[in-house]
Order: C-alpha cells, then sequence, then structure tokens
DNA sequence: ACGGCCTCCTGACGGC
DNA sequence: TGCCGTCAGGAGGCCG
C-alpha cells in the first residue's frame, strides 16, 4: 500500500499517540526485514522518549533521545496503535514488532512480505546511507518544472523512470507516476530529455496534484485508523489508468493500454498521451 | 554516472 | 477443490 500519501497519512495517524510518549517495552516477534533488526534495538528503545514524527520519502522518522528509529514499510507494511488491553487479541500473523508506550496504547508493525525495514541511528539522520542522497519531497517548492527539467537534460531513460527515482524526485510511486504522466498528457515511454519545458510545467503540477489529492483521500481513512487495518482503495475510485487495462479512458473513451516498464506494470491513454518520437 | 535487471517475501487471483 | 503460474504499491545492489 504505501506510497508517500499512506505513509504521510500513517505518520499523521500515528502521531498524536507517539509525541513525547516513553517506550517501555519492545517486542520482537520476527528480525528478518529487508535488513535484519538489530539484536540490541529493544535494549536501546526502552525508556527512550519519542520527541517528533518526521516523513522523509517513504521513511518514517522517530526522533528519540540519543538517536532516531527509521521505518520503512516496504511493499506490505503497516502501522496501527492498538490498546495496551486489547494487545493480545488483536495479534495478527505478520505482526512483527510491538513498541508499548507509557501511555496506553503500543504501535504495532506488520508486514507480510517482510520487505520494510526498522533500523536505528544515533548519526545525524541526515548522513544516514539511505537518506543522504535522497533528491527533493515533491510537495515542497524545491521540486519545480525548472528543477525536474535540469536533471532531465542528461538523462535517457524514460520520463516514467525519472520521476520514479529517489534521487531525482522522492515518494512517487507506480501508481501516481502512473496517474501523474496520465494527467500531464505524457506518455510514459517519452525520453525524458526530449521532453519540453512546459512538458515539465504541466507533470511537475500533476505530480503535486495527485499526491495532494490522495493525501486527503487517505485523510478520510484516519477517522478508523485504530480501527481495523484501513482497508485500501479509498483513492482507488479516483484512479484515471493505473489497473485499468483494457478499459474506457475516462476522459475520451479510447481503450487503457498496458506494457512493463523496467518491470513495473505502466498504463496509459495511447489517444491522451501520445509517444513522443525521438 | 547511468540504466536495466534481479532480488528479498507472502498472498491473491485466474486458469486448468 | 487444488495446484501452479503470475503478479503486486519498493528500492538497494550488482553488472555491463
Amino acid at each position: 500500500m504505501p506510497e508517500l500519501p499512506e505513509v504521510e497519512t500513517t505518520r499523521l495517524g500515528v502521531s498524536p499517540y507517539l509525541k513525547d510518549a516513553i517506550v517501555t517495552q519492545v517486542i520482537i516477534r520476527q528480525f528478518s526485514l529487508r535488513w535484519p533488526i538489530a539484536a540490541e534495538l529493544a535494549d536501546i528503545l526502552t525508556g527512550q522518549t519519542i520527541f517528533q514524527i518526521q516523513r522523509r520519502a517513504k521513511y518514517l522518522l522517530l526522533h528519540c533521545n540519543s538517536g532516531t528509529l527509521i521505518i520503512h514499510l516496504g511493499m506490505s507494511g503497516r502501522l496501527r496503535i492498538v490498546d495496551i488491553e486489547a494487545g493480545d487479541n488483536d495479534l495478527q500473523k505478520h505482526d512483527h514488532v510491538d513498541i508499548t508506550l507509557d501511555n496506553g496504547h503500543l504501535l504495532r508493525y506488520t508486514d507480510p512480505r517482510r520487505f520494510g525495514a526498522i533500523l536505528w541511528t544515533s548519526d545525524p539522520i541526515e548522513q544516514h546511507p539511505l537518506l543522504v542522497d535522497l533528491g527533493p519531497e515533491p510537495l515542497t517548492e524545491e521540486f519545480t518544472a525548472d528543477y525536474l527539467w535540469q536533471r532531465s537534460q542528461s538523462r535517457c531513460c524514460s520520463i516514467k523512470t525519472l520521476i520514479m527515482n529517489g534521487k531525482v524526485v522522492v515518494g512517487v510511486g507506480n501508481i501516481y507516476a502512473n496517474e501523474a504522466l496520465f494527467l500531464a498528457e505524457l506518455h510514459p515511454k517519452s525520453a525524458a530529455k526530449n521532453l519540453t519545458f512546459k512538458d515539465h510545467v504541466a507533470l511537475v503540477a500533476a505530480i503535486k496534484n495527485v499526491l495532494n489529492k490522495a493525501i486527503s483521500a487517505g485523510g478520510t481513512t484516519l477517522k478508523d485508523f485504530r480501527k481495523s487495518d484501513g482497508k485500501p482503495g479509498y483513492f482507488a475510485q479516483e484512479l484515471n489508468v493505473y489497473g485499468r487495462a483494457g478499459s474506457p479512458c475516462p476522459r475520451c473513451e479510447s481503450i487503457i493500454q498496458h506494457y512493463k516498464e523496467t518491470q513495473r506494470a505502466t498504463f496509459y491513454c495511447p489517444l491522451c498521451q501520445p509517444t513522443i518520437s525521438d
């Protein structure tokens, strides 16, 4: 589930419970995630106060007294807040980590595919190897058409590959890359360097637009954030092309096409998103 | 430096 | 019903 809007929704949902809470206990049931959870994590984290919950790209950063807990949800990760008293009853398959707090709640990390990560660092967070080379946040003023244009000029890759590259801009996953290219009326395969400046203006606006809308839609699920596990699909009815191969384009009713672009499912409208020739 | 392919893992779904 | 192949929202690592 987690693309940037999901991670941001998660941050908004868990922050009120985590902020200024003290960790009283850490239970790790499964150490084997993308990278192994440090054996000493429970000892390190217990007793720490969580001061601030930040998001950078798709990483959640829990700033504590003596360092930062880095959480990534991978493809299938979720966080939820559970009442301590309900804790054992609520336990489900793939609930790998519990972080118990002094306010009667615990933060529970679930991840069936285990592509996610939970890492601790006591170094300055911006220098962490996973974060140091990341591009700008798409929803900040740093991410402009001028910037993306400049980053396109030396590239041979497709525009879709470019906007999904975290060193260029973070947080644009496969769904929103597809959707943003539809809104900007650009073929995913277009060579980045062949697009005009005007194309970049449209694309940057489309990326910001689709991410903001998805975050707003996530906000509506926020209400039942503590209930079950907020089913996905709340933004699904707003998707124009993703997952809609063979269906009519919502704009012109041409049939949505489908292919693989660097191993990722890619969808486009052949009429609205014309091919750019080299 | 860059682009493309592979990989980690479980679960859902479609075809036979 | 069950078995098997295919696919899935991420992204680091490796190779050319």
